[in-house]
RNA sequence: GGCGGCGUACCCAAGUGGUAAGGGAGCAGUCUGCAAAACUGUCAUUCAGCGGUUCGAAUCCGCUCGUCGCCUCCA
C-alpha cells in the first residue's frame, strides 16, 4: 500500500515520496490573528491534524510547522478601530485560536512560529530577491517583479496575460507592473515597524510564509497546505518568492482543503453568517464537529447545517453505544485476534492511503460497528460463546483509528456524561425517576412505569431497559 | 470576461473502466409488559441531460443544462 496525495501543482493524485526517506516536512498556513477563528479554520486545522497523525502512524519522522501571521494590515486595522495595541490584538487571538484547537482535539504542530519572530529572515530573503533582480525598492517599499519569475501561475493554472486583463486591483503608481506585489511595506505614522535597509516598515502578506518555511523546514519541503482560497495569490506568490531566492523547488506537494458553507451559503462578513469555532463548540460536541468535518473528503466543499451536525451526533452515539456493548461483553483491545485486526486495519488504511479519504475510512468503521453488533446479537440469541478475540480486534482497531482521526477516543461513560452535561440535565433528578420506574416495573405496575417514562420523554430522556437495569441518555 | 471544481436515492456521502460503500430519515419484521437500542428485510436496473469511445462507463471524450469557487482580504 502506498500513500497517494492529490497535488494542486499537477492536478492529480500522486504517490507520496518524501525528499528524504522516512522524513516529512509539512508546512501549513495558519491564521492571521485579528479575530476569533471560524469553522473554516477548524476544517483546515482538523484536515491537516489528521494528515499529520496519519503520516505519524505510517512511521514518518515528521516536522509539522504551522505559523501564526501576527503582523498584517487586518491586525493593524483592528487595532486602530478598537483603539488597542496591535500586539495585544495578536496575542489575544493567538490564545483564542489555541483554545479553539484544544477544544477540537487538534494536536499541537511541531513548531508554531510567529511572523514577527522571523523579521530578520524576511529581510534577508528580500535582500536576496533584490540582488537577484526579482524585486525592486521604491522608497521604503519593496515589490516583487512577477514577470521576472518564469513559472508564475503554475500552481493556480493562471497565465499572466489573463491576470493582467482581469485585474481588479487598484493601480499602485509605484509598481512597475500592476501584478507586482509588496514584499515590504513602509510604515505610516502610528503603525508598527521594524528597521530595514529600505526604511522602517513591515513585511508584506506573502513573504512571511516563505521565510518561516525556510527557517523551520529548509529550502524544499514535502507538503505545503492551506485552504483552497490560498492557492491564488498567496501560495502562488510564496512559490515565486522562494524559488526565485533559492533556485530550488519550494514544495513538492500542495494540499488544499475545501470550504465550509453555512446553510448553503458562503460564510462572509456581509452575510453576517460567520460561525466561530467557540460558538460551534457550544452547540455541538467536539466529537460531532470533527466527525462532520471528516465525513467528507477534505477537498470537497461541505455544508454546515444544524441538521447535519445532529446526524453526526447520532453517528457518534451509535459508535459509543457499540463500544459500550463490546466492553460490557468483556472484550478488550488487550486480547485480540491479530490476523483479524491486521485485516481490518488494512481496509481502513486503504481508504486513508487514497488521498486521506476519511469519509470512506469512517464508512469502514461503521461496517465494523454493524459486524460487532451482529455477532453480539447472535451470541445472545443462540446462547453461544461471545467471540472475545474477534471483538477485541475490533476494539483494537477502533483505538488505533481514534488516534488517527482524533474521534471516538473517549470512554463511553465519558461520552454519555458529556452529552448530559451539554443538555444541562439534572442527573440526580432523572436517576430518581428512573429508580421509581424500575420499582414500578418490578411490581408490574406498568401504568405507573409508563407514566414516569412519559414524564422523562418530555424532558428529552430516552430509556433503555436491559437485564433489570435501565440505561438512560439524552435524545440528540 | 478569464480559470477551475462539482452535479450519485428523501437528506448527507464513498466509489474515477468490470457492473452502485457507509450514515441519517421512512416502511415492515425480530426482540420487548410496552418502548428504546440492536439486528433483519425494504429503500438508485441507476449515477444532471444528450451523444461518442469500449466487450463493458457513474467512472474516459464532446456538447448542453444547473451549481459553486477563484481572479480583491479570506481557511
Amino acid at each position: 500500500m502506498t500513500l497517494r496525495i492529490y497535488n494542486t501543482l499537477t492536478n492529480q493524485k500522486e504517490e507520496f515520496i518524501p525528499l528524504d526517506p522516512g522524513k516529512v516536512r509539512l508546512y501549513v498556513c495558519g491564521p492571521t490573528v485579528y479575530s476569533h477563528s471560524h469553522i473554516g479554520h477548524a476544517r483546515s486545522a482538523v484536515s491537516f491534524d489528521v494528515i499529520y497523525r496519519y503520516l505519524k502512524h505510517l512511521g514518518y519522522d515528521i516536522n509539522y510547522t504551522r505559523n501564526y501571521t501576527d503582523i498584517d494590515d487586518k491586525i493593524i486595522n483592528r487595532a486602530n478601530a478598537d483603539g488597542e495595541d496591535w500586539k495585544v490584538i495578536a496575542e489575544r487571538y493567538i490564545e483564542s485560536f489555541d483554545k479553539d484547537m484544544q477544544g477540537l482535539g487538534v494536536e499541537l504542530p511541531t513548531n508554531r512560529p510567529r511572523a514577527t519572530e522571523s523579521i530578520e529572515k524576511i529581510i534577508e530573503l528580500i535582500e536576496t530577491l533584490i540582488s537577484k533582480g526579482y524585486a525592486y525598492a521604491v522608497g521604503a517599499d519593496v515589490f516583487y517583479s512577477v514577470r521576472k519569475f518564469e513559472g508564475y501561475g503554475k500552481l493556480s493554472g493562471k497565465n499572466i496575460e489573463d491576470l493582467e486583463s482581469g485585474a481588479r486591483v487598484q493601480i499602485d503608481e509605484r509598481k512597475e507592473d500592476p501584478l507586482d506585489f509588496a514584499l515590504w511595506k513602509s510604515s505610516k505614522d502610528g503603525e508598527p515597524w521594524w528597521k530595514s535597509p529600505w526604511g522602517n516598515g513591515r513585511p508584506g502578506w506573502h513573504i512571511e510564509c516563505s521565510a518561516m518555511c525556510l527557517e523551520w523546514l529548509g529550502e524544499t519541503i514535502d507538503i505545503h497546505g492551506g485552504g483552497k482560497d490560498l492557492v491564488f495569490p498567496h501560495h502562488e506568490n510564496e512559490i515565486a518568492q522562494s524559488e526565485a531566492a533559492t533556485g530550488k523547488p519550494f514544495a513538492r506537494n500542495w494540499i488544499h482543503n475545501g470550504f465550509v458553507n453555512i446553510e448553503k451559503e458562503k460564510m462572509s462578513k456581509s452575510l453576517g453568517n460567520i460561525l466561530n469555532i467557540s460558538e460551534a463548540l457550544e452547540e455541538n460536541s467536539a466529537e460531532s464537529i470533527r466527525l462532520f468535518l471528516l465525513s467528507s473528503q477534505y477537498r470537497s466543499p461541505i455544508d454546515y447545517t444544524s441538521e447535519t451536525l445532529k446526524e453526526n451526533e447520532a453517528k457518534a452515539e451509535r459508535f459509543y453505544r457499540t463500544i459500550k456493548r463490546i466492553e460490557e461483553a468483556g472484550a478488550s483491545s488487550d486480547n485480540f485476534d491479530a490476523e483479524s485486526y491486521e485485516k481490518k486495519l488494512a481496509h481502513f488504511k486503504a481508504a486513508m492511503d487514497d488521498d486521506f479519504n476519511t469519509a470512506a475510512a469512517i464508512g469502514k468503521v461503521f461496517e465494523e460497528i454493524a459486524e460487532a453488533n451482529r455477532s453480539l446479537d447472535k451470541a445472545a440469541k443462540k446462547g453461544t460463546e461471545i467471540p472475545l478475540e474477534e471483538l477485541g480486534a475490533t476494539a483494537r482497531l477502533f483505538s488505533e483509528i481514534s488516534a488517527i482521526l482524533g474521534i471516538f477516543a473517549k470512554s463511553p461513560a465519558e461520552y454519555f456524561s458529556e452529552v448530559k452535561e451539554r443538555a444541562s440535565i439534572d442527573s440526580a433528578e432523572i436517576e430518581k425517576l428512573v429508580k421509581a420506574r424500575l420499582a414500578a416495573r418490578a411490581a408490574k405496575d406498568f401504568a405507573k412505569a409508563d407514566e414516569i417514562r412519559d414524564q422523562l420523554t418530555a424532558k428529552n430522556i430516552i430509556l433503555e431497559d436491559r437485564d433489570g437495569e435501565t440505561f438512560w441518555t439524552v435524545k440528540q
